[in-house]
RNA sequence: GUGGGUGUAGCUCAGCUGGUUAGAGCGCCGGAUUGUGGUUCCGGAGGUCGCGGGUUCGAAACCCGUCACUCACCCCA
């Protein structure tokens, strides 16, 4: 049997409504807050995003679908969305407008990872991004519109996290002192600490192994190493986040991996999902536009994983639809009028539909019933030659004879 | 890329220390009701026991390999 591709997923059809409530939250809220949709492609030039995301990061290194074009350039499925759509911004200079500066987007992303809960090579995001400003007011904002994304979904027992990075200046100094702390216990850290001490020292914060966790528990603490710009701005958002009621947690040891990030992080995390509880996260990335060769322009943006909200998301999320009409057609005159009167009533704005698969009116019912059909139209060549249907409602199990050129007008009557 | 767990019917699983025609529940199809669903009763269809090799008189079961799924590490949303 053919399978899908390692890593990918179908959304079933009874997983679909679900999604599209996702969705429609996204879009509804992000537009609330003054954020326009944009549409970028799926693949982009492999520079752009080794430029912005890092080249030394996981995903960079080893984690993106890239492929030669057949002019021989370097293409990449888009591992993430902040890259591309700053990218567009700069391209359609949509820096300018006040309404094109608050940007939100939502679609696959690709990430050759190995798969595991929460966790696909084709995943879906949501995110926003804010240009132009480093005012502390609009990193409240973007957290604010993130809160309520969740908890418009009703999703429960969510923390949210934050911190400040810093300046690339401010993280410089403070790397150094981190070294300085850690060197006289280097033998003790853990294989992967002892890599991060040179290539990534920051991330030894978050290491999960519980020895280092010990060993770093005195470390010198990051904040204390901000300028007094970052500290103020960070103040500010947090004094902004309280004034708004919006919970959060001070975590120093929270920094984020792509290399684009400055000053405040965040991530909000679910402990109802396995290893991968981080359901969206964000932060500042003040760098990133001048490193694509644009202005120097402050920004900030998160993202969300959709299968991860959708893993935490009560089943069952059908909407009500308009009522289903069963044509239950048999008999070699009664089935092609039947269909016809298909026709007619879904061309009338109703939503109808039958089973040809079954033959029997007895298995037409059962079908009627499986579709959970408000009303069954029955039309075998009795009624056909009469001119006549039999509505049946399922749930009473009245019947009623009706003239069969007068049953659409009588359908919208009411039943 | 590394490690653990699991592969038996469409789905969820049972199958004792190797033993003969491989089972259950749900689902599906049909009958009881010559043209009336959901409940009930009866019947039926559906399986290369993931795949390849080995041990054995005999393998779904034991061994080796392989593939897939899954969880975790790494990393990230």
């Amino acid at each position: 049997m053919l399978r899908s591709v390692k890593g990918l997923k179908d959304i079933l059809p009874q997983h679909a409504s679900q999604w599209q409530h996702i969705e429609t939250v996204a879009r509804t809220l992000a537009s609330q807050y003054g954020f326009s949709e944009i549409r970028i492609p799926i693949f982009e030039f492999t520079e752009l995003y080794a430029r912005s995301i890092g080249g030394t990061t996981d995903i960079v290194e080893k984690e993106m679908y890239t492929f030669l074009d057949r002019d021989g350039s370097s293409l990449t499925l888009r591992p993430e969305g902040t890259a591309g759509v700053a990218r567009a911004v700069l391209e359609h200079k949509l820096l300018d407008s006040p309404s094109t500066r608050k940007l939100f987007y939502l679609g696959p992303m690709f990430r050759h990872e190995r798969p595991q809960a929460g966790r696909y090579r084709q995943f879906h995001q949501f995110g926003v991004e804010a240009f132009g400003t480093d005012d502390p007011l609009i990193d409240v904002e973007v957290i604010t519109l993130l809160w309520n994304f969740f908890s418009s979904l009703c999703l429960k027992d969510l923390s949210l996290n934050i911190n400040s990075i810093g300046t690339q200046e401010d993280r410089e100094g403070y790397i150094q002192k981190l070294r300085e702390f850690l060197s006289p216990t280097l033998t003790v850290l853990c294989e992967n600490c002892q890599r991060r001490y040179s290539t990534n020292t920051l991330r030894i914060l978050d290491c999960k192994v519980p020895s280092c966790q010990e060993t770093t528990q005195d470390v010198p603490v990051l904040i204390d190493y901000l300028s007094d710009t970052s500290k103020i701005h960070f103040e500010a958002v947090l004094d902004g986040l309280t004034s708004l009621q919006i919970p959060y947690s001070i975590n120093h040891r929270l920094v984020r991996g792509l290399d684009y990030y400055s000053r405040t992080t965040f991530e909000i995390t679910s402990p109802h999902l396995g290893a991968q509880s981080t359901i969206g996260a964000g932060g500042r990335y003040d760098g990133l536009l001048q490193v694509l060769h644009g202005p120097p322009t402050p920004a900030i943006g998160f993202a969300v994983g959709l299968e991860r909200v959708s893993l935490l998301l009560a089943e069952d999320q059908t909407q009500k639809k308009s009522p289903l009409f069963f044509l239950a057609g048999f008999g070699d005159i009664g089935k092609p009028i039947a269909f016809k009167l298909l026709y007619e009533l879904r061309q009338s704005g109703i939503r109808a539909d039958t089973d040809h698969k079954a033959r029997t009116l007895k298995a037409l019912l059962r079908s009627a019933d499986k579709l959970s059909a408000e009303y069954s139209i029955i039309l075998g060549d009795d009624e056909a030659q009469s001119g006549n249907v039999i509505m049946r409602n399922m749930h009473t199990k009245a019947q009623e004879i009706v003239a069969l050129n007068e049953l659409i007008q009588r359908i919208h009557k009411g039943c």
